[in-house]
DNA sequence: CTAGGGTTAG
């Protein structure tokens, strides 16, 4: 408040003024920030707003802040960073606020933060509403976290809004992501309503939990219920149909498509040609991926690791060199595909070509599925110690795939040596493997080393195998 | 005052 004789004299100073000034048209008004805010293109015209509202003393506009929080929070040109800033300058944000907020996290590379201001959400006594939860749990699916789903589950309980299909369906998918299918079939079960998203979620929660006929069980169920799948439904139905080998579905959900006009994007495209490619049907897949408009890296990937799989090495490898003329960049899931073929065909030389090229052209570490195939490679084509010598340089502890295939090799090329090691390897990571002791002891017989067969013999009777690393240096005795 | 979901590779 101004001193009693200030604000006379200003009342006294704006009659004078008033009167004293002809009439002339009242001055255009300020364009309200609000629509500056909500025509915002760029980072640079925000700021110049924001700047706007601090200089005319207009940050606490909640209706301006809310509009400009979201343009920097949400969109593809804004700065979630910035945000925060903002967001951090509003004395008392709405739930609106919170819920940008809590939703740009969710989805960028910090979910856990979405969970923080959750949290500061509820500290400052701001009720979430059925806005929030969804992005909440969007959160959860995104940090893979069951014990926050079911924290913030309880959440969802007593705030009553469990009922509302959004809800619904985020419980169903953080759920399914943190692999409790089980508690995402009982919210989806107990929910009083549901619509296709739900269904849809439910679904491809099947299918990325390696139970397909689930998937396809519950895809027929509500087919029987009188939903009408979209393309997004139909991509997860294909993707279960691959998994257990159904190409007849598969076929008619081709049909379904064709008969309906539905557009076949490069999600769906790619479900199909995946469907078609893991059942063998490589010439039906290779129709498909040619004709579609749009493929991305999953695309190729399905087709290349497609005819890999079904022995069309070539092509395989044809299409890899494709794949750099149309500028897709491969990842390690190609590389995958590309060594499997040439391990399938002992195409060595180019194999170690594609693997050397894998981290200096294409900047990408080998993993343990990479160093597997050169292994294998190595191992079919007689290199059995090189074989050794590259799985030791690894910095993973070899598992039990790669010491299968080298132990094959081993079996293959006769070589006990490498082969004693190898078991040895296998039985600390599964102590009960009886089938190595088989080869192993086959291997001996074949070499006539008839002692080593006797001693493996007992042991094996005495079901001590865990006595085995080692087990050429124990007595007959013990 | 405002807003939101589910999809493809191994």
């Amino acid at each position: 408040m101004l001193p009693r004789k200030q604000q006379l004299f200003r009342r006294g100073l704006s009659v004078h003024c008033s009167l004293s000034l002809t009439p002339s048209p009242p001055p255009p008004k300020p364009p309200s920030l609000s629509i500056l805010a909500d025509r915002c293109k760029s980072m640079d015209q925000l700021k110049q707003i924001h700047a706007q509202m601090i200089v005319s003393s207009r940050i606490q506009d909640n209706f301006a802040a809310s509009r400009l929080l979201s343009f920097c929070a949400l969109t593809e040109s804004g700065d979630l960073n910035y945000a925060s800033k903002l967001f951090n300058c509003i004395e008392e944000p709405n739930s609106f606020m919170w819920n940008t907020m809590i939703r740009a996290y969710a989805s960028g590379s910090q979910p856990s933060e979405a969970l923080f201001l959750y949290i500061k959400m509820r500290f400052f006594e701001v009720v979430p509403g059925k806005h929030t939860y969804p992005f909440l749990l969007k959160a959860c699916s995104n940090l893979g976290s069951i014990l926050s789903s079911k924290q913030v589950h309880t959440h969802v309980l007593k705030s009553g809004l469990d009922l509302d299909l959004h809800v619904v369906n985020g419980l169903v998918r953080a759920y399914s992501v943190s692999k409790k299918i089980d508690y995402a079939r009982r919210v989806f079960d107990e929910a009083l309503e549901r619509n296709l998203s739900i269904w849809t979620t439910m679904i491809c929660g099947y299918a990325q939990n390696c139970c397909p006929d689930d998937a396809l069980e519950l895809f027929d169920e509500m087919i029987v219920q009188g939903f009408e799948p979209n393309g997004v439904t139909l991509a997860s139905v294909l993707s279960a149909c691959a998994q257990s080998g159904c190409l007849e579905l598969g076929d008619q959900i081709r049909l379904f498509i064709k008969r309906k006009g539905m557009e076949v994007g490069v999600i769906l495209g790619t479900a199909l040609v995946h469907m078609y490619a893991k059942n063998g049907a490589i010439s039906m897949a290779k129709e498909l991926f040619d004709n579609l408009l749009v493929k991305n890296v999953v695309t190729w990937n399905a087709m290349i690791c497609g005819l890999a799989a079904y022995g069309h090495v070539d092509e395989a490898l044809t299409l890899f060199r494709g794949l750099e003329r149309e500028q897709i960049e491969p990842n390690d899931r190609t590389f995958v595909g590309v060594l499997s073929a040439c391990c399938h065909a002992g195409y060595l030389d180019v194999g170690r070509k594609i693997f050397d090229s894998m981290k200096s052209m294409y900047g990408i570490d080998p993993k343990i599925e990479h160093y597997g195939c050169m292994v294998d490679m190595l191992g079919r084509s007689g290199r059995v110690v090189e074989a050794e010598e590259l799985m030791k340089s690894m910095t993973w502890k070899a598992d039990v795939v790669i010491l299968g295939a080298l132990l094959a090799a081993c079996k293959n090329h006769g070589n006990i040596e490498v082969a004693e090691r190898v078991v040895e390897q296998i039985l600390e990571l599964e102590p009960h493997n009886h089938g190595v002791f088989v080869v192993l002891s086959n291997m001996y017989a074949e070499a006539g080393r008839w002692e080593e067969v006797s001693k493996l013999r007992k042991l094996m009777k005495k079901g001590n195998l865990k006595k085995i690393p080692g087990w050429s240096h124990v007595d007959d005795d013990n």
